[in-house]
DNA sequence: CATGAATGAGGTTTCATTCAT
DNA sequence: CATGAATGAAACCTCATTCAT
């Protein structure tokens, strides 16, 4: 217990780092990288504007690690996610995300918007890792396919159809509203669920769907 | 002598106040509101920055114009959309979306990107603007809803969902690519309609699932 | 009279790229070019520093403006310059050389000086020019030497010789000193015109001379 | 063991105030002072730029220590300069000042060029210096004027002529290239002795010279 | 003696905007 | 209606220097 009593002295730069990475991605989030400027993080972090740059070696720098960081901790996370095992792989996908992106909604947020803000190498490496992420969904949407599970047209448009879907979750949900996170799962999770059930659904009124679909 | 002596030479094609509109369009979509100068404005438009100011007051003017008049122009597509008579609302609705949002990607990608960078006065008339648009959905939902051709568990919950699914497909879509958008529509389409079709739809696939999702 | 009453309306840029021009010449040549900056330039000339980016794109445009003008200049005065008939080409450009660098002491210092400020580009430019203008004095040895008029042992190194002992002279004489620029001109010329002489140097080229270095 | 206990880790080879006068010469030498910063001095000494601190309390006095040490270096060079009894006191200083500028461009052309970059009181002490250091020439001169060996016009302009002519050396001569330093050194012995020899010098190889020159 | 982090000032340049012409 | 020149503020970043550790 006497082992790390008193605070590290050389870690107020690790701190300072780490302040910066959070207002950055606050005030990324909520006007855009280029209408956040060095001074309003380094108000934010309560510095003078030059100190980020012991930090960070610029601007662009602070938004590459920002979504580098994102994106990996993103694929980290799924890869160690905890389900139980009788959950099949949409609802682990589907409630993954949601509560993923809900939790993490400004890193969300930029690492889709500011792509644009990255300069040509940093999209690169960014781009791939988004589409590593996509195949993970696109991966379970063709297995369930295969096995007839799932009725799909074309896996890369509904790939991105439920991304884009679940993705906009963020952009309207307010914790603290009518409904909890948990509800707000279930509702999508159905839709997904229904929207790449097996055929035919030639009529989507007709009780006899039902049990084609059982 | 006072007729035509002077041939109006400011008038030829386009006049400037369009260009600008044109030009300012395709910065913001391409680069955000914050990132584009008056500068890069009037370079596009082949002219000084200082005559942008004869066109538009302010550079905040120039997006509120370019928001207020897409949402003006995307409800009066919907009143005057044209579909076959026997074509069912949700039909006409997802229809008329992707093509509205595949034919002015710009247009509505700023609308949705660059509320934050409006004022407060105009923020809230795009915002009213915005809600009468998804009210169109929602009120499809509804209807359907209560005379049973759909079953739907959250009409507010799945507006939001069909429309972020919508509007997500000019991030990715290239036209010329593998799809055409008749077939874009078609896909997404039926997507939806098996989202919000009535049960029994008691099993999506999965037997051992159902129990969680009650 | 009534001409050229009123002051050009349109010229006031012009003039203020020349106050510029003035100014940095003044500056660059007192601290050198890194040690001024462009709120120093803009205070001189009367103007924020904003307005300098209006008549030059960069800080070393300006720098590269006085250089080049000057090489420039420099060429065109000799090919201009206007001496006696009789006047032996050493003569000619001995006198013309301390007078040009007496009259321009800012612009010679520059350019010797900042040639190390000038990115690649730009000193490629100015070294060429340097070169030319070494290559009118090689030239007058060149010939003298094979007339037998002088002696050199080494044209390159007698052209720099020359050149370096000529160019020291700003960097110390003071008008309204003890001497006036016609004694400088005469003691340097007989230095010159002893250190070529043939061996032996009875009559270092020119009879009307003669008596002046006795 | 208390003998060689702890090897000290911090003298291995030069030490760094040392280091830090090396990277400053050649950086200002090379870039001028202004265009240096602490920075750029610490990078080269391979240590952070608060270390230099430890050494110098000031960028200033960094420079006033190269230039002093200089100065003083140079005339004691002189005081102990070693030439064979036989000659004469213009080429002791010719082949002197050649040799030491040469292989000590960098120190030179600070002396000459950073003068500017002096606080006053720095200046004072080194413009004396290198007064003392003309007077050296200036009395060798006046000297041999007085003994009739040389004819010399006005000994101060004469003393300046022959400092700058051969001050001029380091600006383009290139060790390796096609003059050796004792080619160098006798063409401007050869200019400068003619240039001072006296009138009528229809023998510059005159008898009671000649030898001295062999 | 060196480091890593900070400051406060100031560097070059860009910005939205104004206005006489 | 456009231009060219200006302003005043602010952008990103670097600077010399300080200091606790």
């Amino acid at each position: 217990m006497a082992l790390s009593a008193r605070p590290q002295p050389r870690q107020r730069g690790l701190e300072t780092a780490e302040k910066v990475r959070k207002a950055a991605l606050r005030l990324f989030a909520a006007s855009g990288y280029a209408a956040v400027s060095m001074r309003d993080i380094a108000t934010q972090v309560g510095v003078q504007p030059g100190a980020l740059y012991n930090h960070f070696p610029t601007k662009q720098h602070i938004l590459k690690d920002l979504m580098l960081s994102h994106m990996a901790d993103l694929l980290a996370a799924w890869d160690t996610a905890d389900f139980p095992d009788e959950t099949d792989p949409i609802e682990r996908f589907v409630r993954f995300h949601i509560r993923y992106h809900l939790e993490r909604a400004d890193e969300v947020f930029i690492a889709y918007m500011e792509l644009r803000s990255l300069d040509a190498e940093n999209f690169a490496i960014v781009e791939a890792e988004r589409r590593r992420y996509e195949t993970v969904l696109a991966d379970i949407l063709n297995e369930g396919a295969a096995s007839g599970r799932y009725h799909i047209d074309n896996a890369k448009v509904t790939t991105r159809a439920i991304i884009a879907m679940l993705t906009g979750i963020p952009a309207w949900y307010r914790s603290g509203g009518d409904l909890s996170k948990e509800e707000i799962e279930t509702l999508y999770l159905n839709m997904v669920r229904k929207s790449i059930a097996p055929e035919p659904t030639d009529n989507p009124g007709n009780p006899d769907t039902g049990d084609r679909m059982a």
